[in-house]
DNA sequence: GTGAAAGCGCTAACAG
DNA sequence: CTGTTAGCGCTTTCAC
């Protein structure tokens, strides 16, 4: 049906009796055509039906794909859920949008093979949004196709890079913790990589994390020196998971009085916890969470927590995109980010 | 930087000393090519640093885009975060993956123009997801390209539909609500149409609704012979506006003793606000929702609902796209629902 | 202002 | 098995 003989330009300039390259003038209004000159090809091709250039000729022509990939891990319903990636994504579709630039969505876990999508998609670059790890396939594939990549919490030298103040955000957390008296401060990390597995880590010595993040929101909660009395490893950043941690962590005699989650949702969950074990926040344990997104669900309350610029972060990733596509270099951009006051926290109580 | 004079199959075939048939075939094996040659030919790709078959000139060629346009409402961050979305999204890119085609996601709101990727992308077919109106600027402008559509949540004559049994599902509900009871039944509508605001419905005689799944479950209520003792249209189906509806039906001396909301995230919002009034579910009060999602952070309770298989929903609309494409006609699907069992509905107390 | 010509990079007949 | 030929539909110099 559509890629029967569908009426082309050449057709429409038959019709009105001029040649293609004029008639293509006056669709694309890019050059000087005598008013009813342009009519008349309009008409015609109202007349036969004409349904406007073709984009994929037009891309063939021009050399651009006139589109950016964006990868995000496998599950879209999980990455979606997720406040932090729906949001970053809202941010990259507007920027992108305005653009006038195609966002293909490529769905791809870290391990494994890329999709063909990835292999074989028409893209002018890609966005890998949500964690990846160094040895990424995505990544890989990539750079063999010498298609120009911008990395969401990453660091990386082959690739743009928007990255985040995450150390300077969990320091912050950390001393404000710090001056409400506490000092039991227990940790709920991001995944250290793509293991996916809950366990617990030597809050002395922990394994050195895959995903940038991870590493670094650690890092800062070491800067404000402290070393955490219990750390936990989480699956995933899902409630459930918070949950699961949060349980794992309170219901102990010797509980600490505070925790600090490495997101939101975690953060949610490890709240969720306490409540079900009577506990109440913050009289009996602070929670701290990161990213500050809006959780209306956890009404009463609000998450202590830090937030970062999400929609931004999507700004500056599709911009960077579009700019590898002009022939930019690679930049490697650093967000900041602010604490947000929340009713999670409070004076340690003795 | 993609767009200069990058390696093409001709310079491949060059190096390795055959034409340029002979090295499109090594690449895609759809010929009968020499083991040799073919050796031959990748060696020289790799030497030269080809990067395999540019993608859009093999479109051009084919006469098919090998994407498929995925429209969502404007503001991805709430499409997503909505799990009925995500979901059905996730469906839509498993199937689309599959069949290696590409899923350009088009944010665009239902009022207002198309946006210019929905008038200029290319692409073989388009989903729109999401509730959309009779009148919609996308389906408008998608028609006028001439790109075969599928609809999701929609009764349409001139696309493929892909809907739900809703009107059962309510139907369902509504018996089992009284079966336990109850008589005063209040209900939480979807909104009627794009307008975006909170307001009570005449339970008697309300307007008829722009969006099918709203009308749909509206009429699977009267079909179990109840006519509600209150109804509110929600702006969205968030949980915030649960909230806020709930309060409104339950904080009233009147106080109906079953909510039936259209979907679960504003069912969950009603049972937030139960809470917020100190009132007991199921015992006070029971709250039924629609679509079977999973609220993790809802626990210790699970709304009582009715299931729809947003997976698979999400697979018939890519097939059906994936069909139109090749040249199939539009068929219209119905998908089944399932009630799905919860704590948050009992028998009636007097 | 308009037209002729030359491809963008690839694939698919069709000969050989 | 391999090469020749002919476009896919459009844009863009460059003459006129």
């Amino acid at each position: 049906v559509r890629g029967a003989n569908r009426t082309t330009l050449a057709d429409v300039a038959a019709d009105a009796g001029v040649s293609v390259s004029t008639a293509s003038l006056a669709f694309s209004g890019a050059g000087p055509v005598a008013p009813a000159t342009r009519e008349r090809v309009l008409a015609s091709a109202a007349r036969i039906g004409y349904r406007g250039p073709n984009p994929v000729a037009r891309s063939l022509r021009r050399g651009q794909a006139g589109v950016i990939a964006v990868v995000v891990g496998d599950r879209l319903q999980r990455s979606f859920t997720d406040p932090v990636s729906a949001q970053t994504l809202d941010g990259i579709a507007q920027e992108l949008g305005d653009r006038e630039l195609g966002l293909l969505l490529v769905p791809s876990d870290t391990f494994g093979d890329a999709p063909a999508l990835l292999r074989h998609g028409a893209m002018d670059a890609a966005i890998i949004a949500g964690l990846s790890a160094p040895g990424d396939a995505a990544l890989q594939t990539l750079r063999e196709r010498g298609v120009p990549v911008v990395c969401l919490e990453a660091t990386r030298r082959d690739a743009a890079t928007i990255g985040l103040e995450d150390r300077a955000g969990t320091a912050e957390l950390t001393r404000r913790l710090l001056a409400l008296g506490h000092s039991r401060i227990a940790v709920v990390t991001l995944p250290f990589g793509p293991q996916r597995r809950r366990r617990f880590i030597d809050p002395e010595d922990p394994p050195r994390a895959a995903y940038t993040p991870t590493r670094n929101r650690w890092a800062g909660v070491r800067d404000a020196g402290v070393v955490p009395v219990l750390a936990l490893e989480p699956a995933m950043s899902l409630v459930e998971e918070g949950v699961a941690c949060g349980h794992l962590l309170l219901d102990r005699a010797d509980r600490p009085t505070a925790v600090i989650a490495f997101s939101d949702l975690l953060a949610a969950g490890v709240l969720l916890a306490a409540r079900e074990l009577g506990l109440r926040v913050p009289q009996d344990v602070s929670i701290a969470g990161f990213d500050g997104v809006d959780l209306p669900w956890l009404a009463p309350d609000v998450l202590t927590s830090v937030s970062q610029p999400l929609t931004e972060k999507g700004h500056a990733a599709a911009q960077a995109a579009a700019d590898l596509t002009a022939g930019g270099t690679p930049r490697h951009l650093l967000l900041p980010v602010t604490p947000r006051p929340g009713t999670t926290t409070g004076p340690v109580r003795r």
